[in-house]
This record gives C-alpha cells, structure tokens and sequence, in this order.
DNA sequence: AAGATATAATTTATATGATAAATAAATGAC
DNA sequence: GTCATTTATTTATCATATAAATTATATCTT
C-alpha cells in the first residue's frame, strides 16, 4: 500500500502466483477498467487470461472478496463491490478489539473528549432537518427504552453519536469516528456494571438530559453550545467510568 | 461483524464451508486460544479437524490472511500475525482512494481543521524528549530538502504531523488520523502544482515557519498556543488549495 | 565433538480433473 | 405473454498429483 517502506516488500508475499493475479485485477478496479457493481471475467477467463490454473484465480478471487473489494456470488460470478465503508471500519473494529490490552477505554474516552465536542459544532451549523428528525427519534427512543437494560441502552447511545457525526456533514469525519462509537457497546459493563437499579435509572435521566440539551443546541444551530454540551456530556461518562474503577 | 443488521447476513456467504472455517478459525485467533506468533495447525491438521478438503482450508486460509489476521509462509505454515495497525489503516486508505469522487480533500482539510488543533495541544501536554528529538530531525529535513521537490516536501509535511499525532500519546487519535495523513500525498498536485518556482520558495519558508511555531509551542507545553499554530497552520493550508483552485 | 553439507520429511503453492450447488438462460406448455 | 421445466453457466468443494520452500534429520569432514 502506500505507508510502508517499499525496500522491503514482504517476502514471500508478493512473488506469490495468486497474489500477483490479485494486484492485477486489484489495478483494474483502482482503474476504473471495472466499475462498482459489473462484473468481472469469470474464473475460467481469467485462468486463459493469465494462463494459470482455476486455483491461482479463485485465491486471488477470496483474497480480493476478504478486502471487500469483489463479492462472489455463487453460480453467478464475481462483482466489483460496491464502495462501501463496511469493510474498512470492520478492519479497524477487529484492530481495536484485537489489541486492547484493557486500557484502551481510557483512549477512546480521551479520543472523544477531543473530538466529539468540535464534531457536535459542526452538526449544529450543517445539519439537515431529516438529520434532526433521526435525533429526535433517537432520543424518544432513549427515553422509552428499559431502564437497565443495558444493551438497547448503550446501543441507542452510541447511535445517538453516529448520528451526530453525520448531521457535521462530513464523511471523512463519520468514516474515523465510526470504530469508536462501534466500540460503546463492548465497554459498557465497563462502565455500567456495578450500578443499582436506583442509579440507574437516575443516572438514565441524566443521560437522556445530555442528549436533550446536546440535540437542542444543535437544532438552535448553536456551534458554541452544542461543543459545550458535548463537551460536558463525555466528561460525565468518564467521570462514571472512574467510579466504576473505584468499586472494584 | 459489528455494525451491519444481522437481520440480512449476506446472502451465500455465511453458509459456506470456507466461511465457516474462516470465522472458527477467526474466533479461535479473538479467544486467544492462539497468540500472535503462534503457529496453527497445518492444512492437513484442519482438513482432519473439520473433516473437510484443503480447498476449503486454504480459502479460508487465504482470507484470514488477507485480512491481516494470519501470516502464510510456504513450506513452514500458517502463523497468528502480530497485531499491527498497518492493515486496518490500509483498508482505509484504500476506500478513501477508492471512494474519491474528487471532492474529498475538501472532508480531509476540513476534518483536520476540526482534529489537529486539539491534537497538537495534547501533544503539548504528553510530548516526550524523544518524540521532541524526532521532530526537530523533521523540521531540519523539511528545510534541506530540494525546494520544488513536492514528493519529498509533501513525504515530510505528512510525516511531521504523524509525530505529532503519536506525540498526542493517544493510539486511538495516531491510528485514525493516520489516514488523513496517509492521503496527503495524493493530494499534493491539487495543492502545490501551478505555482511558479519564485513562489514555491516563499511558500516553503512559510511551511517552515508554521512547523517552527507549532514545533516550539508543543515543547513549551503549552497547549494553547501549540493549538492556535495548528489552525493557523491548516488555515493556510486551506487558503492555498482554494487559490490553486482559482488558477485552472 | 562440532560444524558444514547433503538428504529426507514436512508444508504450502499450483495444476488438473471431477462433482455438487447455485444461478442464469433457454425452452416449452398453456 | 407467463409460468414451469430443462439446460447451460458459474462458483464451491473434493480428490490427487506435482512443484517450491522450509525444516528436520542424517551424513560427512575435520
């Protein structure tokens, strides 16, 4: 790819057969030859194309369908994938749940302490309304959801923020941000395990109040206030999170 | 994984054999049954355990192994790879590259002018003597380098703001704007081309003088000013790519 | 005994051919 | 024309064989 130093190409990797075959049509794609959703040779052509075996083709073919960018249909053939960011958050998903060694959450809480406030700015001067309809969604949801049940509770949050990365108006920004809102749901017993019912459902309401003041600022299309809101919302978490060390 | 609805798993790709072995392999690799480094079994050892043909072994070998789980080596076996960013940051790179439609670099500037500010103050406050050192050693190489070179002055520019997002010592932050960083040079034509040589020069002396700034702000330890020198840095930036923009 | 060299065994890579399963195309009945 | 059936195409899996790379073993030299 493009940041590794090039003096030493994996060895054993790119003299490889099969792998050549890949780079080949992997070319053809960045090319445009073959556009999102045709469909490319099938085995057979390519084997006289190349003239190599059905084997060399097909490792080439699960390779490229592995990075995302063929699907394989059955009796069909091969397609070039749709762009889709799928396969890119899902590499940096499995990264991160890979190689966290249990201090990763202190990261993401500081990753979003940086970013989610200038993030929520953004949604307030660029949001649509159909973005702010999908909030508001959001946050009835949130409040008719079972207090403690913890799963529909993180994931309605995160998705709170996923949406919010999405009303900035900016794909590059919702693309990086993604793995980090995708990583809540692993992290909540981290931070809600220990709590009694009582707290829970105090704290519920605080939560629903975040979002409430977050959505509102955002609907004003207060950049200001909605940075601050944000801002005040992530400290909260990590403020949670802490006790949460505290109890065990 | 994660984010899709499970509601539709693609069709003719969760029921086949390879994919099945694929994921149990996978899983067996996230459990830790199997560490990095660590050698599985070999083909043959598969082939018994599922009761199924090397072909299916092998695809399932190949797509973990394009997906930066596994390392193959002919003639010595299959390996759990050591846990790198580089992959995920690959995939990134490549639907960012795949999915420019011409206008993302407008998404890129504008998500480092929402990131990189609070980056650099982070950086103030964390910054190690040996991340000071690299640094310095980069600021020094940007002033030697041929003026009107773009591939190395962009290969530096890029390569100072890396050090300064592993200076922010926050891994979430370095591994998601490794990308943006990533893609710079790709853009550098977009930025830099029309200008004559007369220009060039003074534009290198001002980029010079903007890493100076930030360079001396982040070894203060003062977070603020390493901030404002960052906006006004990428501000620049942005002034420069809209006039390019002008000349054609 | 130690080290270098050659040989054998192991393991992945590729080729070939065959069959199963899914899809797409063609055909025929109505 | 529409639906059902048949045929053809295409990928999935299996089986076997050989090549290429690596590792382990044996052999030879000193």
């Amino acid at each position: 790819m493009s940041h590794q130093g090039d003096a030493f190409h994996k060895i054993g990797s790119e003299n490889l057969l099969s792998r050549r075959i890949e780079r080949s049509i992997e070319l053809s794609i960045k090319n445009k030859q073959y556009v999102a959703g045709q469909k490319l040779p099938t085995e057979g052509e390519f084997c006289k194309l190349f003239s190599v075996s059905r084997t060399a083709v097909r490792e080439a073919f699960r390779s490229l369908s592995a990075r995302g960018l063929v699907v394989i249909r059955q009796g069909s053939g091969a397609f070039v994938n749709e762009i889709s960011s799928d396969w890119a958050i899902d590499s940096i998903n499995l990264y991160l749940e890979l190689s966290d060694d249990g201090n990763m959450i202190f990261d993401i809480i500081r990753a979003r302490q940086l970013f989610e406030p200038e993030i929520a700015g953004q949604a307030a001067l660029h949001r649509t309304e159909a973005e702010l309809e999908e909030l508001e969604k959001n946050l009835s949801a949130l409040r008719h959801c079972t207090t403690g049940d913890l799963d529909a509770e993180t994931e309605i949050d995160s998705q709170f923020h996923i949406l919010i990365s999405r009303a900035s108006r900016n794909p590059v920004v919702s693309l990086l941000m993604r793995p980090i809102f995708d990583s809540m749901p692993r992290f909540k017993q981290a931070i809600f395990a220990k709590n009694q019912v009582g707290d829970m459902a105090a704290e519920k309401d605080r939560l629903v109040q975040f979002h409430q003041d977050i959505l509102d600022a955002i609907r004003k299309g207060d950049p200001g206030e909605a940075s601050y809101n944000m801002r005040a919302h992530i400290r909260r978490s990590e403020k949670n999170f802490l006790e949460s060390l505290k109890q065990r």
